[in-house]
DNA sequence: TATATTTATCGTATATTTACGATATTAAAT
DNA sequence: ATTTAATATCGTAAATATACGATAAATATA
């Protein structure tokens, strides 16, 4: 049981549905936010901002780096996080084709419907 | 361990991470998608078109309902659900909102960084 | 009335996510 | 050279998510 049907849709599906998983969390949007917000990328000052353990916002970070969604560049001592811009402009793709698919039909809904 | 977070962030920060959760499956994403392009919203047609078993759809089901993007109703033998139109909305914004957010910042990113 | 159909819910197994402390690694500072 | 600092990774506990079969509840059909 429990095994993974996520294959059996299509690859659109399955990449909005990733991209959504990566921002499913509030600390990895605050990561996403408080990244951006920095000219010089030099991070680490991230931990000082969550109210999460070191090493929790190191996983984060990971999750992120995975997804595409920030780069990550080891600076001497520290880590230098960014955002990948690419990647969130696809991830505004995908939501956006989403949202038009289906709003597209609203004009068609029954107005008195449920 | 393992304690619940979520809590300690900001409620703009929690609710576009609920919102990301509900269309971080590609199941649930195909059931709006399948309820949007029904004009009756007569649905049960959303278990055929998915490769999962019944029980699993109910379940995915009700987790949208839970977050309040469709609604259901008891239709004789049968249930009912569509889309509901007002938090799609408040799902666009809120991905919006976040994407200008951030997207903002881009032209003081270094482009050498990363 | 008896049977079939539709769908929600329960129980349960497994997988994944979230979270932390401890530790390893590497560079910086003393 | 030793100590301090920053960060990734490991191990692990607990919570949550995913999936299914079985079953219950209600309506529809024969």
């Amino acid at each position: 049981m429990a095994q993974n049907k996520r294959e059996e849709f299509t690859e659109e599906l399955r990449i909005l549905a990733e991209f959504s998983k990566a921002i499913s969390h509030p600390a990895r949007i605050a990561i996403l936010q408080t990244i951006s917000e920095k000219k010089e990328c030099i991070c680490g000052e991230i931990v000082d901002v969550l109210p999460l353990a070191q090493s929790t916002v190191s996983q984060h970070l990971k999750d992120l780096k995975e997804i595409g969604l920030i780069q990550g560049e080891v600076e001497g001592n520290k880590s230098c996080y960014c955002i990948n811009w690419n990647k969130l402009e696809e991830l505004n793709q995908s939501f956006n084709l989403f949202y038009k698919k289906i709003i597209k039909h609203k004009k068609n809904s029954k107005l008195d419907c449920c």
